[in-house]
DNA sequence: TCCTAAGTACTAAGTAGTTAGTAGTCATGG
DNA sequence: CCATGACTACTAACTACTTAGTACTTAGGA
């Protein structure tokens, strides 16, 4: 098993939606995913794709306390494998230059005045841990 | 056609040796990649790989003039294109949130000093642009 | 008890992406 | 004038991703 996997959109669609129940069964996202998206999966496809999860070592599995169905759980949070899309996706596009990918979404409408006041947040308080580290 | 067709790794990889040198022979790419790359790939793959960025409508062909190659121009500039594959990532990955990937790329490191005032210009900018517009 | 519902594992098949071989064209230098 | 080298088009094959069917298991109610 890889120590981070990457992961496709649809096992990063599942994901997202074993990350907000804490944990779930195949069924439980099943029913998620079907409530929310537009065409629906079937249920033997949830089922393989957590199961490919599993392997990847994305997801860890255990048996359900009152019913027959695994139950998985996330091994890496969200933020750990977000931080890893990240990375990868900074490294694809733009060669690992994180900066003009932050040009591009600042200019880009998608930041509300809000969001540009707390963007200048973090990076004082960036600038701050910076001077106190050296 | 679609009118802005996403491209996969490898696609982008060519795309970028032909914006950086302007227009580019399948010759002029092939070379670059066998200079810059590890593992080399064959003259037809990159010719493949070329006519499938044709046929998507990310380049244009025309014939060179003293030779018999086809010399090829990007369709859309590198900045429009990678605007569309970063608003394409924010959706699959943060739901269309720009603000969250904002963050992680501050806390992650890949930011010097200098980039964090670039970003705070570029931020600083925003505001008088919304406020000018109102 | 035995049928049904819910679950799993296994398997298959279709689509997309990647890589590269083969055959054919054509200009040109010997 | 024809062989060679550079080029293209076509084709194929392999890998990865996505989707879902089929067969099997088992708990629990009629």
């Amino acid at each position: 098993m890889a120590i981070a996997p990457s992961l496709t959109p649809q096992e990063l669609a599942i994901m997202k939606v074993v990350w907000r129940l804490g944990t779930a069964t195949v069924r439980d996202v099943h029913d998620v995913l079907r409530r929310e998206r537009r065409e629906d999966l079937a249920y033997t496809t949830v089922l393989t794709m957590m199961r490919i999860l599993e392997q990847k070592g994305a997801l860890s599995k255990a048996q359900d306390g009152d019913s027959r169905a695994h139950r998985y759980r996330p091994v890496r949070t969200q933020r750990q494998v977000m931080r890893s899309m990240v990375r990868e996706f900074v490294d694809r596009v733009f060669d690992g230059a994180a900066e003009p990918l932050v040009a591009h979404l600042v200019s880009d409408r998608r930041l509300s005045a809000s969001d540009r006041d707390e963007i200048r947040r973090l990076l004082d308080a960036k600038d701050a841990k910076d001077d106190k580290e050296g």
